[in-house]
DNA sequence: ACCTCCAATATGAGCGGTCGTCTCCGTACC
DNA sequence: GGTACGGAGACGACCGCTCATATTGGAGGT
């Protein structure tokens, strides 16, 4: 039962964010009666916490350490992957941890370490494929690799804003056409 | 009385987010009776929409229009000026577009409206200033400018949502250092 | 094999509070 | 006298959360 509620909690957080979420509309979606709700969760801002470790397990972040594949590539890969995911339902939804930051951040502290800790570890994760990529000369670019990755995170967090409200798939294209054939090279 | 309502509701829109800020915390802030809120708007939404315009006429575009600037320096001028705003509080607030995007854009149309079109003006703006720059030869980038002017604009929207979360001026650091020494040359 | 008992979980009613909205009446001004 | 606004209060719905009451399942004793 806990399991169906996290389940459905991870659907609906990703979907309409912290704020608009209720507690009743998790539980009703998990087909369990919303008195069960506080025997597996101590409070909805602790089932947060649980759907974004649990988010953080899809974004993809093997794709980026793919042995016998080109680290630019990878990287290719790892965003296509993100955007693939966003344009199967319709643009109709953003990322739970941008979501987050952008409801709760700034007056639920535990959600504002969350996120900080989920973007950090993504921004790791992208700039050892960087320095992979330095390493063999794929990259050209000198700039700090932590400082690439942590403005090519955000560009996609961006991205995904905008295309929430244009739905049309311009701003992913947008990124894809300037981080790949501008930023990295 | 209108006036002072929508003053207030421009601060907390846009500390608050949409869903987050009721009307009671609108009128209480702007020092008028809740009873009075719906003598000058149709509802809430209606509200968001007016502050949506006001919000747009202080971006500071008009820095993108300075006569005797080169082009760039504008741009540069355009993003300090944002970046200051946010800064000067503490990071403790988003872009009210971002804000609406991502938490009404999904299920209140006209929000959506009203997002895409304040983020197409915006993005025109740039993308002007990118083509006087391609022409005078200061950009010598031949990627396309609507592209460049979106791309640049996720990316801010994306820093922000990253220092809601961090605070510690890195994602603007990073935006800064990639889109001028990197993106635009 | 069977009963007893206890801890854990299931469950819905309901807590105090807030949500967006509306009703109603008093007042002010043309 | 009519229209527009000021302003108190309350509407039904929903919020996150609690609690008293069922129901369950397995351990321990005989």
């Amino acid at each position: 039962m806990r399991e169906q509620i996290v389940d459905a909690a991870f659907e609906q957080f990703h979907r309409h964010g912290y704020n608009a979420c209720g507690v009743k509309l998790i539980t009703d979606s998990a087909g369990v009666p919303k008195g069960s709700f506080y025997n597996h969760f101590e409070s909805k801002e602790a089932l947060a916490l649980v759907i974004m470790d649990r988010y953080g397990e899809t974004r993809h972040l093997d794709v980026l350490r793919t042995p016998k594949t080109a680290p630019l590539t990878r990287l290719r890969h790892h965003f296509e992957a993100l955007a693939q995911d966003i344009a199967d339902v319709g643009y109709e939804r953003g990322c739970v941890f941008g979501n987050f930051s952008t409801e709760a951040a700034d007056h639920i502290p535990a959600i504002r370490a969350g996120v900080q800790a989920a973007f950090g570890h993504w921004a790791e994760a992208i700039a050892a494929t960087l320095r992979e990529a330095q390493q063999d000369r794929s990259l050209a670019s000198t700039q700090d690799a932590d400082t690439l990755a942590r403005f090519l995170l955000n560009a996609w967090e961006g991205a995904i804003v905008g295309e929430r409200a244009a739905k049309d798939g311009a701003s992913f294209a947008a990124f894809f056409t300037i981080a790949f054939e501008t930023v990295l090279r």
